[in-house]
DNA sequence: AACCCCAGCAACCGCAAGCAT
DNA sequence: TATGCTTGCGGTTGCTGGGGT
């Protein structure tokens, strides 16, 4: 009666979809096919946009689609490759998905980029590791707010003891994530010196364990690793990374100081206890990270000398 | 129990491409 | 060729339920 009445005045549903109104959009499939989308409007039979129609049918009705089934490690691997292959071209990466729409895939993207955003301080709202860092740090060595890149920041004449931290992104929505080491204090910056130019293949093609990257720079893998699996944050992304990670493709740029720990206090930082305390345990630093952050590392545009 | 925060999801909106007239 | 309509896509928003305090 309702719907006769809202009818009649051509008033235009929105939101939810009812029971009824999905048998409506069925039955109209099943006789005509997907498409004809507004005549469905212009016979009076649902108050809908076509649009609204198409999604409807393309999202929740259409067959062998995987309502209310969480992304598989598989589906999420694939969509972590496929959108470093095509972008954002949501459509492209479902049809390499059965069952999943562009709407799934989107929403699983987002979901984890504001994740990464979270996790890494980018959103508004503070982070947990915001909280953490205000609590853990003394005043002096707040973390500081996200600003520009400040790669290499060694070679722009500072007269910091920063070392040069080589990274940045492989795609431009992971510079910001990346910039999160950049924009730390001194006594937390990361002794990772210039990762080579194919650190990370996009590929995932190649077999190059982390045995050889631990033969370099046995700290890093080791503490790393150990990190995420303590946290109950294995990702096997992270095992992708160490997987894909080719050392005999780095750049003889590549420096692995032997004997360095990952983080190292530095400078005036280094008098103080509290601050060496969480410098000597990564933990306390990486265990807010998402493992998959480390996929998304690439080398500096140009050497830091240049 | 009430409140808050957050993640996940469904749906809407604007834009662009394709097509018919 | 110009115009209007339909369809498809990607970005964004708003709702809801679960978990934590």
């Amino acid at each position: 009666m309702e719907d006769r009445r809202s009818q009649s005045h051509e008033v235009l549903r929105k939101g939810p979809w009812k029971l009824e109104e999905d048998e409506v959009l069925l039955n109209h499939v099943n006789r005509f096919g997907p498409r004809d989308w507004s005549s469905i409007r212009s016979k009076g039979l649902l108050q809908r946009t076509g649009k609204s129609c198409r999604l409807r049918w393309v999202n929740k009705l259409r067959p062998n689609l995987k309502n209310g089934c969480k992304f598989t490690a598989e589906e999420e691997k694939m969509v972590i490759e496929l959108q470093a292959q095509f972008g954002n071209k949501w459509a492209k990466i479902a049809t390499y998905l059965p069952g999943r729409t562009d709407n799934d895939v989107k929403n699983f993207w987002s979901s984890r980029q504001k994740r990464l955003a979270r996790l890494l301080q980018t959103s508004p709202a503070p982070s947990k590791l915001q909280r953490s860092a205000k609590k853990e740090t003394p005043v002096d060595f707040d973390i500081p707010t996200m600003e520009a890149p400040k790669l290499s920041s060694a070679s722009e004449g500072e007269s910091s003891s920063r070392p040069m931290l080589c990274l940045s992104s492989c795609r431009a929505d992971y510079v910001e994530p990346v910039n999160m080491f950049c924009s730390l204090p001194d006594s937390y910056w990361p002794k990772l010196l210039g990762f080579g130019q194919d650190f990370l293949q996009p590929e995932f093609n190649s077999f190059q364990t982390s045995i050889k990257f631990e033969q370099q720079s046995n700290f890093h893998t080791q503490s790393l690793s150990s990190t995420f699996s303590s946290q109950g944050l294995h990702d096997p992304n992270f095992d992708v990374f160490l997987e894909t990670l080719d050392v005999s493709q780095l750049t003889n740029e590549v420096q692995f100081p032997s004997g360095l720990q990952f983080y190292e206090p530095i400078g005036c930082c280094s008098s103080h206890d509290d601050v060496r305390e969480n410098v000597d345990n990564p933990e306390s630093f990486f265990s807010e990270f998402p493992a998959d952050i480390f996929e998304h590392i690439e080398p500096p545009p140009s050497s830091p000398e240049n």
